[in-house]
Order: structure tokens, then sequence, then C-alpha cells
DNA sequence: GAATTTATAGAACGATCGTTCGTTTATGTC
DNA sequence: GACATAAACGAACGATCGTTCTATAAATTC
């Protein structure tokens, strides 16, 4: 069992940064077997169907997420620290992952919204664990006493991917080269208007 | 040159809706005829290539935010109140335009953010459009005094679409009911930060 | 109402799409 | 090294893609 799997991943290396460039929907078997030097037939064997595919690469995204951006951050103590980690992480995780066209998982969130199936489920599935992570990661700051007890931690996490995907889209589309800069001021004043009041001046 | 604006009108319309569901490069000319109960042929003729169609419906985009949300808001007087109601007609402009499937230049900046051409230029050039008439409404609200005079206005800025974003994100995808809601709390923790300082307390 | 321009239809093109099938090549096992 | 299994290929399928061409129908002008 050796061949197979190692293949296969190597398609969906290849099937991971055009997705990055295209979007999911925009993959194409006949391009990926060009790219990977495969057969389209050959190619296609190894997952069944297109959207067997495009599941795959949504599942890989996932995991790389999860291992560049919210791994390291969690070897962090706890607190305002590892929180500030992940916003690092994640600003620049198009760069430490293979996405040269931008996160997948968001551009895919764009195209299906919309479009009930697996494909979607899958997205959402990807989203809401990363809203979840996100919500328990301030809880622990809160925990911790650096942040307001009464803080929502929805409200924070859901602020938090604003700055993420308008920084992501400045910098791509719009070239800004402010973007990460902002991007963090962004997130100072959410932290500063949470934090726990140190004393009155 | 009467009836064929009209068509031409009339199939924009429906490539309007449709792309705010498929995106605009799931946008399909033999789909389109179907809907418009047209010939492939016929509806090719009113636009003369595919791209053309896009464009046509980019700016469409751009035309029909600048009526819904732009001149409403801009009725108001400058300052605080006219920058507020255009979060409010932004955040559901989807529902006043005919979106049914949801931004159309969002999902189309996600699209064609990496992939050179005139229909990333033209996307470029409606947000940079936006972000520009965002920057000038914020400054306006420096100007009558309700901002700081030493407010960052491209950061306000900034701020303001990311939190539309992840609004639209969070409404669309995840299904959370709160989301306009958390975008107003955004919004007003975002105008309290900048606003001038009343007296201590 | 005839003439002329404009708009639409219909058929076909080559290309590409995802997918299926049968065959061949490579891999791993005894 | 023979055998079984798995992996990759090549060719072809029907469908759809955007686009082109020619002919008919409708609208506009005189």
């Amino acid at each position: 069992m050796g061949k197979g799997e190692h293949t296969r991943q190597a398609i969906l290396d290849e099937a991971f940064s055009l997705a990055s460039c295209v979007g999911v929907s925009g993959l194409s078997i006949g391009i990926l077997a060009e790219r990977t030097k495969m057969s389209k037939s050959g190619l296609f064997a190894h997952f069944g169907s297109k959207e067997e595919l495009q599941l795959a690469v949504l599942r890989e995204a996932q995991q790389r997420f999860a291992e560049v951006v919210l791994r390291p951050a969690f070897r962090q103590p706890r607190g305002l620290g590892r929180l500030r980690a992940v916003v690092v992480n994640w600003l620049d995780w198009t760069r430490e992952a293979n996405l040269p066209g931008g996160c997948v998982i968001n551009a895919a969130a764009a195209e299906f919204d919309d479009q009930p199936g697996p494909l979607r489920d899958e997205v959402r599935r990807g989203l809401t664990a990363l809203r979840r992570a996100l919500v328990e990661t301030v809880a622990k700051a809160v925990e911790a006493g650096e942040l307001r007890a009464e803080t929502d931690t929805e409200q924070f996490a859901f602020e938090m991917e604003g700055i993420y995907q308008v920084t992501q889209q400045s910098r791509r589309l719009l070239n800004d080269p402010d973007a990460d800069r902002r991007a963090l001021v962004a997130f100072d004043r959410l932290v500063r208007d949470y934090a726990v009041p140190t004393e009155k001046e």
C-alpha cells in the first residue's frame, strides 16, 4: 500500500496549489493530469469523481491550516500571547502553506455559500471549526485574566475573521503594502478594547 | 435604438442574479440563453464575447451598488449619520439589489485576485472606488468634528470592509442569525474608539 | 408599404469537460 | 521467477463550452 498513497498525495499537492489560483470549482482533471504528467484516467482513478477530488482538496486545506497556523500557536501558553500568535501565523499562512493564489477555504466559502451539497458542507465544517478554535483561544485569554470577564468571545472571533478577510483582499487584489500593518493595528485595537482595565490615567 | 438595449438589459439582469449564485466565472452562455428563452447565438451577439459579458456584469454590479448603497446614504448630512447609513445599506444591499447568492463583487474579488486580465482590473477598479468612497465619508465625519482629527481614515475604511466581509460570510455560509447585530457592534466599537472624547468619567 | 438596418434563430465547429472501459505496465507476495 | 494485485495508460463517450456562419424575422426609416 505504498505507491498509491504516494502519488495520490502528489496529485493532491498539485491540486491544492492549483485550486489556490483558480478556485476549487475551477479545478480541471485535464489540466491537473497535464501538470502531474499523468493520464486523465490514471489520475481520475485515485478519486473516483471530481467532487471527491475537490473534497480531498478542502480537507487537505483544513489539515494544513491546523498544522501551520494553530499547532505552532498552541505551543505558546494560553492567553493573549497565544492569540496573537494565531493572528500572526494566520496572516501569512498563505505564504507558509503552498498557496500562491490565496486562501483556498475562504475562496471556496464565497464559491459555494449558496450551492447546497457536500462541498458547501465541507467548507462550512472547516470554517465552523476555525471559528470554534478562535472562540476557545479568546476564552482562554479571558480565563488567564488578560481579557475582561464579560468579553463576548464570539464577537471577538467574529471581528478577528473580518480583519483576516479584508487583509487578504487588500493585499492580494489591491496590492496594499500596508495591509499587514493595518491588520495588526485593528487587532491591537480589538485587544485593547476588551483588555482588563489597568489603571486610570 | 430601443429594442436592442432593452433585451441587452434583460440579459444583464439575468446574468447578474445568476452570477450572484455561481460566480462571474461560473457564468455560462448556454444556461443564460435557456433562462432568457433566447438562442445562444442571439444572446451572444449582444456582447461579442463571454469576457465582455462578464465585464458588463461587473460594471452593472458597481452601478447598482452606487445606486442602492451610496446614493441614499449621501442624502444624509455628512458625518457619522451618513457613515452609519452607508454601513446599514451596505449590510443588506444583497437583499436590495437582486443578489440571491450574495455580493457579486466580493465573490469576484476572490475569484480573480491572482488571474491577471481585464476582469481582475475591473474588480480592482470597483473595489478601489469603494474604498475611496469610504475613506471620503470617514474624512467628512472628521471634518464635521465627530471623529478625532488624527483619525487614520484609511485604517477606518479598512476595518469597515473587514466587518462587511465577515458579516456576509457568517450570514450566508454559517447561517449565523446574529451576524448583522455583530456587525453593528463592531462598527460602533470602531466609531467609539475614534470618536472625539466627550468628558472624562 | 418598400427598403434597409437590426435583432434573433439554427446549425455546426473544434475544444474541453468528467467519466467509462479494456488493456498494459508496474508492484508486491509466495 | 510465477502469480496476484494494484496502478497507470490510451482511446473513446456524450455533454457542454464559447464561438462562427448563414439565413430568417422583426424593427426602423424613408
